[in-house]
DNA sequence: ACAGTAATTATGCAAGCGTATAATTTCTAA
DNA sequence: TTAGAAATTATACGCTTGCATAATTACTGT
């Protein structure tokens, strides 16, 4: 009963950053960023204010961690189960293209943090270099399924020609991903990642919705 | 030179108003929202801070009001040539694909705007009008030309057939356009249009860049 | 058991924010 | 020519912001 008043408890520091970081991308996502105040962070968080100070050497710096936090969980969302392969490459790359357009990666609150970090990209050259790190990992992945399952199918073409399929196909899946989660009602569930299938197949030139799932 | 001493000059309410849009859309577009405070659009657009108040009930009405101006601009760029409506369907939708993709629609300034109104679309329900109304304004101008192509063709499609592949196309002119304004250097000048119009051909189920421009 | 150290809270400050209102200046109609 | 109305500037107020610093609290090694 002595314990009944204890005014805090200390938590391991990547614990507190964490907390921290997640309080941050929940403001941002809901609010945007300009809600995201070190009052409002620490609140969510539940400490005080000082604890940003003390576990980032400015809120800029706890926006830049978040960024990056944010960034690679769309990574992990969106390669999880294509890495997994244990299937032929184009299935991996039906794994790949489904996950991106589906819950949970496809999200208001996952394009709003997209739209309200890519302003402070502009300025910041550490946010530049996030960006252009995520936006090539997701295209490089996406050149190699389409050259594995080109490999597969007996399709020979050079790497000027992947290189313009992958950007091709990663524009679509982001136009999808952004217009699935900006008006949600405006598309039924199994529709996005249906369209982006179909679309990605007729775009590299082969049939990609026929046997792969039950849908 | 008794003028010499004048200290202001009366505006048309009309240009003022312009140019207080005008100041807020570059600010937004170079710095981001946060920098489009009340005193740097007054500055910018070289009045004093009042004038916002006079013109528009607040900032808000006044960021409402830019971003309409914005959304009209793009609307106007991408359907102008479209619209001109001299040659044949097919020659439209190009125009209408290339011109999507090309600056000064492909602009870092013009996704960095799309990307700051963003997180204000969410809570503001005067903005989320005008952000829907834009949407389907482009895709069923979309939507239409890709109609008429194929009845020019003579292929037969469905409404339902014809939603999707809008769908389809929107999203990876949104996608193109996207990157090449946040990545102006990752792509070839004619890359974009080249890669648009390629995929939008594929997608749809006809080759649309064969004889259409001499690129 | 307890002293030292690091984590956490508490408090304060200067600057910038949006907005309201008062004081000027310009233009126009008679 | 001049009075009045509207446009524009000038000034001020209350609030919030990010950050710094001081005051507490909790844990750890010995």
């Amino acid at each position: 009963m002595s314990e009944n008043t204890r005014k805090f408890k200390r938590e391991p520091a990547a614990q507190r950053r964490e907390a921290l970081i997640r309080a941050t991308l929940s403001l941002i996502a809901e609010q945007g960023v300009q809600a995201a105040t070190v009052r409002a962070i620490a609140t969510r968080a539940e400490v005080t204010q000082g604890m940003i100070r003390h576990y980032f050497s400015s809120k800029e710096d706890l926006i830049t961690a978040a960024y990056e936090y944010h960034m690679n969980r769309l990574t992990n969302l969106t390669s999880a189960r294509a890495d997994a392969a244990q299937g032929s490459a184009r299935a991996r790359l039906v794994a790949f293209v489904v996950d991106s357009l589906t819950p949970p990666v496809v999200d208001a609150g996952s394009v709003s943090l997209w739209a309200g970090f890519l302003n402070k990209v502009h300025d910041d050259e550490q946010m530049q270099t996030i960006h252009q790190r995520t936006y090539y990992e997701f295209r490089d992945r996406l050149e190699a399924l389409i050259g594995e399952v080109q490999g597969e199918a007996g399709i020979v073409s050079t790497a000027q020609d992947r290189r313009l399929l992958a950007i091709a196909c990663n524009a679509l899946i982001d136009g999808l991903w952004m217009e699935g989660g900006v008006l949600p009602g405006a598309f039924a569930p199994e529709e996005l990642p249906q369209i982006g299938i179909k679309s990605i197949g007729a775009i590299i030139g082969m049939d990609l919705a026929e046997t792969g799932q039950k849908t």
